[in-house]
This record gives structure tokens, sequence and C-alpha cells, in this order.
DNA sequence: ATGTCAGCCGGAGGCTGA
């Protein structure tokens, strides 16, 4: 079982590279973010067309999460708790059969767009206190799941730098909102409670980039981040196999500034 | 190099967010 996670940048300006990039990878779980748009908005028939299930969680304008999926899910949910005050689409999460126990198998798969931060001013804006408060509420969440001992991968853009070699110029980077130390500690916070960065433990190479900005010429100097992660819980990680990032999308005609990261799991 | 892109409103291009 293939399951990816791709920041798409606006899912209707990305149609080309998402069927594009959907009939050759052919992954069995996508999970979208930054989709832009509100759930009628999605193109939905197109998908559905390609052989995928659609959860949508949408909004106007600006983030939005998905999750693409050949089996039809047995059970979804879009929002995170403490939702009820929060106007902005990041987070849906679905259950969906697996081949093992006699097809009585489950795997869980969330999509997250984990907020960016910044401006941070000194670690009291507005929109740095809202992303760590929502990677708090993240945390309760992934703590609530644990107990169920399926299979679990919260996938998607966390808006994380984990290590220093995870970006080309790590002075440049530290302070901002995506690698400082609160940012940090929530991130370690959340792998603590028994979840694992696929790609850290299969792979770990440094300089490996899943995000490069449209401006400066940063894909043409490898000017990149790795921020796009799949976080696993133990029964997952029992399962996967490798964990690749197809920065060759990143090359594309008119890509999204972020690459999917794909994980192959045993399932 | 203040170097990009997408959506919004509104009907061009300036603003926001990343």
């Amino acid at each position: 079982m293939k399951i990816a996670t791709w920041n798409i940048n606006s899912v209707k300006a990305r149609m080309h590279a998402l069927t594009q990039w959907l009939e050759t990878a052919k992954p069995d779980v996508l999970c979208l973010q930054e989709i832009k748009t509100q759930d009628e908005g999605f193109p939905r028939m197109e998908v559905e067309a390609l052989g995928y299930h659609c959860l949508v969680h949408g909004q106007k304008s600006y983030n939005g999460v998905a999750i693409l999926s050949k089996a039809e899910p047995l059970e979804t949910q879009v929002g995170l708790a403490g939702d009820d005050a929060d106007e902005q689409a990041r987070y849906a999460e679905v259950v969906l059969p697996t081949k093992r126990l006699g097809g009585q198998g489950r795997i869980r798969v969330a999509t997250i767009y984990l907020p960016n931060g910044n401006p941070v001013e000194g670690g009291d804006s507005e929109k740095y206190r809202y992303k760590l408060a929502w990677m708090d509420r993240l945390r309760e969440r992934a703590l609530s799941l644990l107990p169920d001992e399926h299979p679990l991968v919260l996938a998607g853009d966390y808006n994380v730098i984990p290590r220093p070699v995870d970006c080309h110029d790590p002075k440049a980077w530290w302070g901002d909102a995506l690698f400082r130390t609160e940012t940090l500690e929530r991130f370690r916070a959340l792998k603590h409670i028994g979840l694992s960065d696929a790609f850290e433990v299969l792979d770990g190479r440094p300089e490996q980039y899943s995000f490069w900005d449209y401006q400066r010429g940063a894909w043409q100097n490898n000017n990149g981040i790795r921020i796009d992660h799949l976080l696993c819980n133990a029964a997952a990680m029992d399962a996967i196999e490798s964990v690749e990032i197809d920065r060759f999308v990143r090359d594309g005609v008119k890509p999204s500034d972020h690459v999917p990261v794909v994980g192959q799991f045993a399932l």
C-alpha cells in the first residue's frame, strides 16, 4: 500500500500535475494540502474518474485538505477537536481497510496542513501562537488515537524543518516559524508520544528536500527545505518498507512548490 | 535582484498568504 502526501498549492491550478502524478505513481492514498477551494469547487468527477474516492475538507481561498483513496473509507472525520472556533480547514482523516487479518485489517490516515506561523515577531505574533496551539491540538488528537493498535499515518505539510540538515542554509532559517526552539519542541513532543518520522528512520540523508520556494531561483540552486512528513505509529513503522521523495515533480509543467512524499507499506 | 505564484474582488491590478 502506497501512501503519499503532497501540498498541491491549489488543486484547480494543478489538475495537470495531479492527474499526471496519480497516473504514474498510482498511490493507494494521497493526502492533499492547500487545495484552496471550497468543497463544491473540488474536481471530484475528474479524480473519481481516475479511480479514487475523495474526502474533501475545503475552505474559500486558503488552506483546505483532502484525502484521495482507492478504497472507500470505513470512517471519516474532518477537523481537529477544538475547531469550533477555528475557521481554517487543515485536518481530515479516514479509516481504510487493509488486506491483513483476513480483510479485517484497518489503517487510519490523516492529512495535515500545519500552520506556517510567520511572522514570528519575537514569538508572540497571533500567527505563531496559532501554530503552536494547533500543534498542541494535533498532539492531543494523536494521543487519543494511540490506544488503537492499527497502523496510523499522519501525513502532511508540517511546516517544520526537523533537523539542520533538512534545509540548505540552517543559519538563514533559524528563528523562522519553521525552525526555532518552540516549534521543534512541539514536533519532538509529537514524536515522543510514539510517532516516527518515516523518512528520518528509513532514509535520513541530508538535503532531501520536499519544498523549494518559487522565488530567487530556489529550485535551480537546490535551496530547499524538508517540511512534508509521514509520522507513523509503531504498527505503521512495522509495515513500512521505504520512503521516497518525488523531487522530479518540481521540474514539471506549472509545478507546486512542494513535491509528493511517498511511503510504501506492506499492508 | 522587491527575483513567484495563486485566489480574491471585480472587471485591472493591488492585496494577502506562503
